[in-house]
DNA sequence: ACAACTTTGAACTAGATAGTTAATTATAAT
DNA sequence: ATTATAATTAACTATCTAGTTCAAAGTTGT
């Protein structure tokens, strides 16, 4: 009987060392396996036995369960917030700009389910291990800071009310992206998947930007 | 040494049956337990020293952990869709209806951290057991009822524009006050906790109620 | 009085699971 | 060549934990 694929790849103790894409093959695995059980949900086992290597090297390299856990947190913010750069917004008039970030934001949640699932689970664990990482604390404020400039330019042109604040701003744009991936599984059981076909999360975005638009926009009399 | 109250307590074996308070005390620190750990964080054990009876008696009501964790996330949904009853819109102009459905479901979200959290945990498991209970569904939809009712005289008066969704409404406002309360831990490591002051979190109560009526308003020309 | 149900309490089991040990081999940099 | 680091493999341990068993006794409705 002729070498199995396996027995080639595995043959006779040949290796390259390559300490960065192991860890990176871990940490992968790892964010899928958390992301989709929880940290208690998941098991170590179960992630050794989906990587390239083996559970000896997840403790050679991260120590702990926990350890792994908050590298896995961290490298989910990374990769998102990686994502957010692309956008460029500096030319648009701020309306526009606004509007964009919102659509964007919508979509890119949508694209990322894993790192919304990550940051439920670290909101179950009220955020517990965030607290601790120092990495995180960084990485997130630019999306403030983004937010911070569209506003002044808004406000300047008189296109913006004035008195508009940055970090509420984010927190209702992340409010409407976040629910709607967070909450799929429940709302889509309570009230049926409607809201979450093609169709319907279009409606969902142009009415989040709509929203948010208006919310935003120097407000029209209605008394009159 | 005279008798402990531990020992007056626990005299001679005497006790009165009451199944039903026996079955609620333990839902009420399941509850407690699951909503602070998650499904597989809670400990069985742990829930059964914070009853007022044994591990044994969960067995013997419940069965299995699981079904003690479905029971309990019916049990929240109930008390939470109950407190929602006492709520009266039906005389109330339909904006001013409107207005005052988002300030209570964003308050009584608020007030409720434990059935937001079991809701939460629930979505990290894919609302697999939420999808199992027929008694959850029922419940759910007197929330779309009103709404729908809400809408349609707003439409009828001129007050709202036309083609409004009830689903969609819905999950706007449950996207402003679920998402304030469920990701509180993590939105509060990165970015400080001024939006759950006192001040802050009224500010936030008071744009979402702006939100989302000058959403369904009939729109205004902003072109011109 | 009888039967069905409820409650107590504690010890026990079987399996799962995080983390370890140890012996060994290969690689890469100097 | 030497040495530190990287990688492999597999068995092992200690603990935790869901769920069970056993033996008994009190309660309640009929």
């Amino acid at each position: 009987m002729p070498n199995s694929l396996k027995e080639q790849e595995k043959q006779k103790g040949s290796w390259k060392q390559n300490p960065e894409a192991v860890q990176r093959d871990i940490l992968r695995i790892a964010t899928e396996e958390f992301s989709k059980n929880g940290l208690s949900g998941a098991r170590i086992d179960e992630i050794a036995a989906k990587t390239k290597t083996s559970k000896r090297m997840i403790y050679y390299y991260f120590g702990d369960k926990e350890t792994l856990y908050t590298r896995a947190l961290e490298a989910a913010y990374a990769k998102v917030r990686e994502g957010e750069r692309k956008l460029d917004l500096a030319d648009l008039p701020p309306d526009q700009a606004l509007g964009r970030l919102v659509a964007f934001t919508f979509d890119h949640h949508r694209r990322n389910p894993d790192f919304i699932r990550m940051v439920m689970i670290e909101n179950v664990h009220h955020a517990e291990y965030l607290a601790q990482s120092k990495v995180l604390r960084d990485v997130n404020v630019t999306a403030i800071d983004r937010l911070a400039d569209i506003i002044a330019r808004g406000e300047a042109s008189g296109l913006f009310r004035p008195g508009l604040n940055a970090t509420e701003l984010h927190w209702q744009i992340s409010a409407l992206s976040f629910f709607n991936v967070s909450n799929k599984p429940t709302f889509s059981a309570l009230y049926g998947g409607e809201l979450y076909t093609r169709n319907g999360q279009q409606a969902l975005r142009d009415n989040a930007v709509e929203m948010i638009l208006s919310y935003v926009r120097a407000p029209v009399d209605h008394s009159k």
